[in-house]
DNA sequence: ATGGATTGTTGACTTACTCAACCTTTTCCG
DNA sequence: CGGAAAAGGTTGAGTAAGTCAACAATCCAT
């Protein structure tokens, strides 16, 4: 970017930007990534004509069946209310589907159904294509560390 | 999070669910991450009533003094009908200030004020205490790691 | 000097999200 | 047992953030 796509009228100092003290803090640069590669997410989710957060509620619930909304809500960081809606969506595409509980009336447990985890391989083939550029610029080693690491900042987050 | 806060009536799958292929990918962990952190930050920033990314916008302005908005915008990764706003409101409060710029007077060179730097420091303190759990969970060393390794996903994000 | 591109601005519109109220069901406790 | 309190789920109103298209002013090119 530092040389290519030559504006001619201003000296463009695009990628000379500085950060200041705004470079010593964690949040910053997470926003910035988070940013970018929610943007690239959106258009391949865009291309399939659906919400965001559709997708990683339908994974938790795929990976947690029976699960409770409220619990959904939670690993998402989402307010219930957003779930109930989220839930709605899916289970009128024919992806999850809710039963409930016998143990308690009052909840719902939610199950992916065959259509959803087939969509679910599909998307998740689809992500692998949109981090690759990223998993590739950091080693096998560097990525590890980073999950490691993101891991431990996760759990500091709700901790402290 | 495994035995505290045992709530009494319901088995609480709480720490247990499980993130399956989801965990596999940096996308989720960074949007859970900043997710939390926004929202404690937001505690922050509401306290002071004033609109999210108005601080990084002005700690931006500071550090890069006399860019344009449209290089703000690209910055912090907004669309440049939303720089108009938060320049609007950072003008309003008396923490930066437009100047034409001499050398293309389309341009709005933007710089911060007394009062602006003075804000600025208060919020870098204040920000320091949100971060301060992250950072101490990790160490001094695991810190620049995470830094450094982020920095090379961000590039990677907008190379790619 | 005419046309095209860039900067900034405005307004309409969409979406994600929060919040408060409510109903049902379950649990707590006297 | 029988209420009080709490949890799960749902709805609807309201808000904040962001996109998008159109526009005026300015600059650059030929």
């Amino acid at each position: 970017m530092e040389e290519a796509l030559r504006a001619p009228q201003s000296a463009e100092p695009d990628a000379e930007i500085a950060l200041g003290r705004l470079g010593d803090f964690v949040g910053f640069r997470l926003r910035r990534i988070q940013n970018q590669l929610s943007r690239e997410f959106a258009q391949v989710t865009d291309r399939y004509q659906l919400r965001q957060g559709l997708f990683s509620a339908l994974a938790i619930i795929s990976a947690n069946p029976g699960l409770s909304q409220i619990m959904l809500a939670r690993e998402v960081g989402l307010d219930k209310s957003m779930a109930v809606m989220v839930v709605d969506e899916l289970e009128q595409r024919g992806w999850a589907e809710r039963r409930r509980s016998p143990t308690d009336r009052r909840r719902h447990a939610l199950y992916t159904t065959e259509a959803g985890e087939a969509w679910l391989a599909e998307m998740f083939a689809a992500l692998e294509v949109v981090e690759h550029d990223v998993l590739d610029a950091l080693g096998e080693g560097d990525r590890k560390l980073l999950t490691a690491i993101l891991d431990r900042v996760y759990k500091a987050c709700f901790r402290g």
